[in-house]
DNA sequence: TTGCTCCTCACGTCACGTGAGGTGGC
DNA sequence: TTGCTCCTCACGTCACGTGAGGTGGC
């Protein structure tokens, strides 16, 4: 069999596992050329790891088998390019998707590692970049629980806004005089989306950072009052509370971190 | 139950399927904050979204469950980086290979198309543009089989050579004399990869098609060597033989199309 | 003879999808 | 009562991976 081989010389050839190509031959995907009558050995010729370097491109691409061994069994040009056409429309979406993930994952980071150097003892005065966010509609709290009805509209507005949701969120209050009289209750919710058309503005900001769940500021709104106060510091523009560990860092909701920041 | 969502509620929410909601429930990945003690139904609150969002982002760059699993079960912010860390390595691989992917196709499919055009019985003389290819060793051709040995060394170059074999492919003879003494033997072979490090040239060329497998080019030959004498042109630098419908595109060795060009 | 590769067959795995049969809420 | 949703349990699916037990080539 000199001009023919081996599965495993194939194998190392093509790079596909000796198992894979088994597999490949039993659903009638992809071949050998020839079978030994005697021992049933499968024998490949070199030029096949032409046509099965094209099916792995496209398995690696998620297309199912069976779309593939349709192909392999029609074999027409216009077939391959009605196949490649899609494929490369798919596979732009898919990389929008996958810059999408980078970006949520990215994201998040950045906001973790702020929180895990955050002092929630300390008030500090730091210049902030711009960072950009998708703003939810204006929030009405009803009686009773203060979160459960104005977060599901949020949710809700997802799809409309274009907002994606796997981006770490935060509430906005109007001002810092709002956020005072109502700590616990943001008049808009946001998602830090480095895509999104609204944004907070660069500038020197003071930041202060708590503990708890989603409602909890009351000492730090004080805090916050005092230390203006003190350093004749005026908050203007809207204040922000970034969650920046949440239900995804953490399974004790009383340990939650927040950062609030306003502009001075 | 009006604090909490159904899993129907939950997963138009959330826009996971209500049966995935349940497997992962069942495997311990991720739970409904409370069941109904009587009926077993289970009811999700609005603030697990954020937490199931994060889940479906891994999820969907095929960190396995297990995994994510044990990264909710620890929940710490440093847990979290790890994972998003190698994550962005993991992503950063996924999109080049996405982009070689796309490269991959788009070149099979314009090589495809070409050669749906062509005019197997014309000899044409047009301008092509640079394109890049990988280029092998020198092929040396044994007695008996004409392919076997050297498409053999050629295929085993490809990791030393960083080629990718899922490019198209062709042959290249040394000169155009080289060619009309022996067209069924290149003088290497070279994969069409729009990152490679050398390059057929650009410029005017005499171009003609031919049908059969890769070693059948005599009518071609003299075709070629006719045209250019009627036409006073005076072929230069290497002929570059591409293999357009192979293997891939058709069943039959005999009807394979490869282009023949050499630069005048 | 020894070690390696090859074969088939059966069962496992991962992340669900699909009914089947039955209960519960408005 | 009707229609809808919910439940569990069992089995199917896709693309392999993993031995188990046995044969064949140098």
């Amino acid at each position: 069999m000199k001009d023919f081989l081996s599965v495993k010389e194939f194998s190392k050839l093509s790079g596909i596992e000796a198992t894979t190509l088994r597999y490949w031959d039993e659903i009638g995907l992809f071949s050998p050329i020839r079978r030994d009558p005697g021992n049933n050995y499968r024998y490949y010729s070199p030029e096949q790891v032409i046509a099965v370097n094209f099916i792995t491109v496209l398995s690696s691409l998620n297309v199912p088998l069976k779309t593939i061994a349709n192909l392999e069994h029609t074999r027409t040009p216009a077939s391959i390019m009605e196949l490649i056409d899609r494929q490369e429309y798919v596979l732009d979406m898919e990389m929008r998707r996958l810059h999408e993930c980078y970006s949520i994952l990215h994201t998040r980071r950045e906001l973790i590692k702020r929180g895990m150097q955050a002092d929630p003892s300390k008030i500090e005065l730091r210049q902030m970049p711009e960072r950009r966010l998708v703003v939810g509609a204006d929030n009405v709290f009803p009686e009773g629980d203060p979160f459960y009805e104005p977060f599901m509209r949020f949710c809700n507005q997802a799809d409309e806004l274009r907002m994606n949701l796997s981006y770490p969120i935060g509430g906005l209050h109007k001002s810092f005089e709002r956020f005072l009289a109502n700590p616990g209750q943001p008049d808009k919710f946001f998602s830090v989306d480095p895509a999104g058309n609204a944004k907070k503005e660069a500038g020197t900001y003071l930041i202060g950072y708590v503990r708890g769940y989603y409602g909890q500021f009351d000492d730090l709104a004080q805090r916050l009052r005092d230390y203006a106060a003190q350093h004749a510091l005026t908050p203007h523009g809207p204040l922000y509370a970034i969650y920046l560990h949440e239900e995804i860092c953490l399974a004790d909701p009383s340990q939650y971190l927040v950062q609030v920041c306003v502009a001075v």
